[in-house]
DNA sequence: CAACATTAAATGTATAGACATATATTTGTG
DNA sequence: CACAAATATATGTCTATACATTTAATGTTG
């Protein structure tokens, strides 16, 4: 559906100003189905996206840190959610011996269990949402946005 | 900067992964400057959104189900929006005399006044941000994302 | 090494998103 | 018209975002 349809606007100053909407709208889109599809497994989007960081590092452990700098949403809080985790056992914290203003955070075997169902689920559905396109419209988009952000 | 760079993960399943991060990270990235933008105005995005919408339609009323079809995230509630901008004095609500289940909104000067500001500022913001685009490619970029929403 | 700056993480607070449920009103049907 | 179904809006609750502030530990410099 066309971005006019989709927010019932008939024009737009610019094809920049289309774009920002279009961005945002289609950013939303995609969430509304990572929402429903996770729902089932007890996480939300950013907690599944710091167990696949953790995943990807394990069995090195990883800082509040460190998760941070990877999250897609910068301004989300790792210190908060990496202790939702932990108490529904996915992660554990510890200590770290090096520095002790840092916290190593590594997965549970529990989360590893999860993480796997979930992203394969994830896998899937990504891969469903962008049946409308071949591998080599993915691909432009992939290098207009990097671009677009310089 | 590149996607890879940005979330510094290397590789990616596939293009479609990627791109499904890529457009949620661009979006998160044009909010931050948005919402930077409209801190002096005491106004969150949404409630510019709504704004703006408001401002289309003046001098005529909008209900809050025409706000919610017409706003980016459909999700995100616009009744409570509705009651904020109330409080600030930037809307106003009245029962809608055909039916009373319905409530009409609409822009009162204050809010026409703020619009006015932001939205050039905002548009300003929007065109910079998009400074590394040409228009062309700005349309190739909208074209894609609504053959992506299928 | 004392004083100060910097860093890592946690916390406080306000706003917004996600989704279920409630309330009031109107519409449709026997 | 009585009554169920549908509609418009509001509200309750939990989670997440945004950003300032706090606390504790480490680095730096005179």
């Amino acid at each position: 559906m066309r971005i006019e349809e989709a927010i019932q606007q008939k024009r737009f100053r610019s094809e920049y100003q289309k774009l920002v909407v279009n961005l945002l709208y289609s950013a939303s889109w995609l969430q509304q189905f990572s929402n429903q599809l996770l729902r089932p497994y007890g996480i939300s989007q950013e907690q599944f996206n710091i167990l696949r960081i953790l995943r990807g590092m394990h069995p090195e452990p990883a800082t509040v840190k460190l998760l941070t700098e990877r999250m897609i949403d910068k301004m989300s809080n790792a210190s908060r959610l990496v202790e939702k985790l932990r108490v529904k056992g996915l992660v554990e914290r510890h200590e770290c011996p090096l520095d002790r203003r840092r916290v190593d955070v590594s997965i549970t075997q529990k989360g590893l269990d999860l993480i796997e169902k979930a992203s394969l689920a994830m896998d899937t559905q990504g891969d469903a949402q962008m049946a409308n396109l071949s591998t080599v419209e993915a691909a432009a988009l992939n290098e207009l946005l990097d671009k677009m952000r310089g």
